[in-house]
DNA sequence: CGTTTTGCACCTAGGTGGAAAGAT
DNA sequence: ATCTTTCCACCTAGGTGCAAAACG
């Protein structure tokens, strides 16, 4: 399947143009957005290689594992130097590390459950005096469903994914925002939730349970011209860390992860050492 | 005494000048603010009468009590239409009215309390797409101090007023947004916190204890030309909600406020009929 | 003596995994 | 048999007024 993204957005929390950052379908149109709303995006994809067309990572995008944890996406074509210039760091690097080591699980609840470790950037190189707008995606890493097997304590491919869900993209609730002001802070995505439920209309992120992703976090620059949208390609750079990638799942499979959720997340301590 | 009030910021979540609501005394200068800081104001007045060159109300500013609660600001001189046309709706205005006619008393503590009611309003007439900020600043009623006798169940004036605190202003933590975006919704003030410290470094509002205060509410256009400091005196328009007015106090005098305050804010539900 | 501070019990609001029940 | 849903006890986080102690 060819995948074409744009890049392009009406309506920021206002009633007309401002700015944009529309993702399309070959056959899906434009569509007016608001932040914490979530907007399709292409989730179907045979792993998260290089894709036609695509605005977002179109080259194999590594974190860096230096000691500052730096993701440097690469082959995303010419780039504005208002987001050349930025860099990203995952916060909380080393527990994202220990979760991916077990391989990592979260949780997907009718409601909406937040991720945990929370993901969280420290971002640099912005220009403080102009807009930008943040948000994740979520992209499947395959196209297999798993299950797991408790006696060894594995994860087994259990067929062919389930129909995508449909692509959703979670803004940042501060968006957009000046450089400076993302630049102030750790950047954190808390307000992001994640659900196994395909009618869902409270603006969450939507996957299949039994079922791997890969988080992507997108800087997208808000460009005041009045036909940014043909400058769309060039405003926006994405970032990916693979020690956050994950299975959704609607109940911990792997006991260890239950237990390092358990020690690690300060809302689980009730469930400390019984 | 002479105060002096000018319109001009430096710095808004930023390093360098973007549009400015200064305010400074005939003695003092500028400052660097960000939003949810503080920033002196003029406190010391002989009430909240016209002051000479205060860009700040320098008319009697009342609030309509009409079914809409519109509080229309007068004699504020040449307005930008970009604030001159908007109007703004304090929200639960009957509950205001209810502890105004008992005598309205606010908590301060050393660590910041939050105000009940919550200090909200509905704001209309902006430009969607323009930027505004929304701040609010706390001016003395009156040069006086007061004490409570229990006996009559009433206030008394207890001298002349103590030292002026140092005047803070709090700017809404979402400063600045789009017009429809303070449109958008009800906007609430519930970030901010009164405090008698007068070494408070937490950008807190200082207040002095047993004495009556005046909350205000401003909206100021954010214009983008370079020179926007000319234009400051035009560019801000300022509400006065007088059912709003209260006595700061440590510890509650008026045993029918406190009983108002716990049956209509949620956090006392835990002292209801006892 | 009037006023302020401190610790506290009791709330609101909402994020955890567990256990049992339900669904397919 | 596998996976999902629901309810719940138990947390975090923080906003209340109260009572006693401390202050000046």
């Amino acid at each position: 399947m060819s995948v074409r993204t744009c890049v392009f957005v009406h309506a920021w929390r206002l009633p007309r143009v401002l700015f944009g950052v529309c993702v399309s379908f070959l056959s899906a149109g434009f569509g007016i957005l608001a932040p914490s709303e979530t907007y399709p995006l292409p989730t179907t994809s045979s792993g998260w290689e290089p894709r036609l067309g695509s605005p977002f990572p179109s080259g194999p995008c590594t974190s860096f594992t230096g000691a500052q944890a730096v993701a440097e996406p690469n082959g995303q074509g010419p780039k504005n130097p208002r987001v050349s210039s930025v860099t990203v760091q995952l916060e909380m690097k080393p527990l994202w590390e220990e979760f991916n080591q077990l391989g990592t699980e979260m949780i997907v609840t009718k409601a909406g459950r937040r991720m945990f470790p929370p993901f969280q950037v420290k971002i640099l190189g912005m220009d403080s005096l102009a807009d930008y707008a943040l948000l994740m995606d979520f992209i499947p890493l395959d196209d297999k469903r798993y299950r797991y097997a408790f006696h060894s304590s594995a994860w087994l491919v259990a067929g062919k994914a389930d129909p995508a869900t449909p692509g959703r993209v979670h803004f940042h609730p501060d968006s957009p925002a000046k450089g400076a002001q993302w630049m102030r802070q750790i950047v954190s995505f808390d307000k992001l939730k994640l659900t196994n439920n395909l009618l869902d209309d409270n603006g969450h992120i939507i996957l299949n349970s039994m079922h791997r992703y890969q988080p992507r976090f997108h800087v997208v620059f808000v460009d005041p011209r009045k036909d940014s949208e043909r400058y769309a390609q060039e405003n926006f750079k994405s970032f990916i860390f693979t020690e956050t990638q994950f299975t959704a799942v609607t109940a911990y499979q792997n006991h260890r992860i239950t237990q390092l959720k358990i020690a690690s997340n300060p809302f689980a301590k009730g469930f400390q050492r019984e």
